[in-house]
DNA sequence: AAAGCCATTCAAAGCGATTTCAAATTTTGA
DNA sequence: TCAAAATTTGAAATCGCTTTGAATGGCTTT
């Protein structure tokens, strides 16, 4: 009938014949306690269930004791985010850490909601996505003097701790590769433009041929959202061309789908007539090893980077120099069926 | 230098020369003050870019203003979920009202979940996913006295506010069209045993089956996660049968891309030699229409869903009695060429 | 036996908001 | 003109925790 009341610390103060402070210094570990008081309170908390009020708890220690990650409506909270945030989650839940979960439908938006939370002081930190080349949401994060993990690369003024994959060198490879099996018409079905990491894979894909001397044909490079549906567009207007396109460069596991189905529908056979490598970011319900033909891919999960991200902000949280919190993964390249020699022509 | 300062009532009381009491019940819009005051407030405190101290003030209301969500692990932060997050999101930003997210690894640890959410009061409400026939979590989150809204269905003794689409009548409907078409041997992926909505969907499948006197045979239902390479390999072991199916309900569209893969890859060709039915949850990134073949589905927005559970859970907030807080959405059946007539055998 | 030390414990002052209750001012009514 | 009522403001209590500074009591030490 009545509220719900859950127990406070003076109840269980109360219970146990002592006072607040001691209950509090008993079960936050502090050492001025007696040996036997601190079991007793440890014992009677976990019987009864207390756990301290979060807000209360908040307020006093002026930690929020949560990170913030806004995510721009649709296109950022697809199946790459959902891995990520399950990465972050895991190592977030070991740590006793709330991950605020926003969503917003445009750019203003997404500034205003980081300022509310600063304002507001909901969180400790955030982790920002995607960034672009000069990241704006970086730059108002330095200002509102809110911590926070990169997860990309961005140019600002300031140091700034960053995660990131290395998207260049995977590309690189990954055209090289099909270069070396004779491929010269390779179509990069790259990220949005502005964003860093579709820079990055332009500039290793751009490498790659100028290293042999040939030129990029604009006509071969896509930049778009990875949705299979566009891919798929694109894929077929690309395989319209004459010569058309001998391989792929997809952006993801969904754009390779698109593609794939482009490459069919366009009456060739993946692998032979036509290659692809794709990125995959390495989805629990999506494995390039079980397609049909096997998928060559560079790969790199992006659950482990979302872990990996969450430890990055515990340890500026503690302190950690920006300027020492880098990271830049390597990227694997597996070949599999679907790369196969350039069809003579 | 120093540490993050952000503006208080108190300064902002100091400022305006008013006292907090004012001030805070300008901005709350309490009636008892003085219209000049209030815009003179709201001004400064506009202009100031002041917010009210999330702790404090949940600590002062009680309320938490936020919802919580716990995903468990890598099966449950899916493109399912994120999708849903994405609908709830939505609506979550325009209340003002967080979303918690915490994902565990096991079923006990999700139970520990709740019993902390509940014991330091970090939020409201919670959304309750993919529950089972008699789910346990919901018992719990009753004894917790912790308001909740299900997705899906659940039987345990108390009243629930719920939100569900209709399982059985969109199977059943799907089946009893491939049934019209002449298909005899119809295969069901079916998801995890022992949820609400694939029992559903099993009902409404054996439903349309004895409708016309034809046997359930089980060896063609199949119960597991939406992953396109489970569903590979079930299809794919299906389609070794003699007489094989001649027609596949597919549980989810990544159920169906790996169904699709099973099928070509045993030469067939899916709308003249198998067909199949999908169901469609709605992803942007992924369309029925742009399938090649398209796909035939029974189709309900699962972000739709998630933004009007968020409402849902304002509206048992504001205190509407749960009994009245039930949903069943009707399922949309959208034919198209991947479901064709039954091949002559 | 007095003084000094430890080891423990506690009372009370924050943290930053809301809200109760009282005070000050203005307006109204007779 | 003066009391009463209405309007507007403010001081202080409260929410549930942490943390500072002081108090208690038992043991050494001289």
């Amino acid at each position: 009938m009545g509220r719900n009341a859950a127990m406070r610390l003076k109840d269980l103060a109360e219970h146990l014949g002592l006072s607040q402070t001691t209950v509090s210094r008993a079960l936050n570990g502090y050492p001025e306690v007696n040996e036997a008081t601190r079991r007793r309170v440890a014992e009677a908390a976990n019987l009864l269930g207390y756990r301290p009020n979060a807000s209360a708890l908040r307020l006093a220690t002026g930690r929020a004791g949560a990170v913030g990650l806004v995510l721009r409506g649709a296109d950022e909270l697809g199946p790459h985010m959902s891995e990520f945030l399950s990465g972050v989650g895991s190592y977030m839940a070991s740590q006793e850490i709330d991950m605020l979960v926003s969503t917003v439908a445009s750019h203003q938006e997404e500034l205003a909601a980081y300022r509310r939370l600063a304002a507001s002081q909901k969180v400790d930190a955030v982790i920002l996505h995607s960034p672009t080349i000069s990241d704006e949401r970086a730059e108002l994060l330095m200002d509102l003097k809110i911590p926070f993990v990169l997860h990309g690369r961005t140019n600002i003024g300031h140091p700034v701790a960053w995660l990131d994959i290395d998207n260049t060198s995977a590309l690189e490879r990954a055209t090289s590769h099909l270069l070396d099996l004779g491929h010269r018409r390779i179509a990069l079905l790259n990220g949005v433009k502005g964003r860093t990491f579709a820079q990055h894979r332009e500039i290793g894909y751009r490498a790659a041929l100028t290293a042999r001397g040939l030129p990029v044909d604009p006509a071969l490079v896509g930049n778009s959202a990875f949705t299979d549906e566009i891919a798929f567009r694109m894929a077929q207007a690309m395989l319209e061309q004459r010569p058309r396109p001998t391989a792929f460069l997809a952006g993801s596991m969904m754009t390779a789908l698109g593609v794939f189905r482009a490459i069919r529908q366009a009456g060739l056979q993946l692998g032979s007539d036509v290659s692809m490598i794709a990125h995959d970011d390495v989805f629990p319900y999506l494995n390039a090893d079980n397609m049909y033909p096997t998928m060559s891919t560079t790969r790199s999960s992006i659950r482990q980077a979302g872990t990996r991200i969450a430890e990055l902000i515990m340890q500026i949280l503690a302190g950690k120099p920006l300027a020492e919190v880098h990271e830049l993964w390597p990227v694997e390249l597996v070949l599999r069926e679907s790369s196969g020699p350039a069809p003579k022509s």
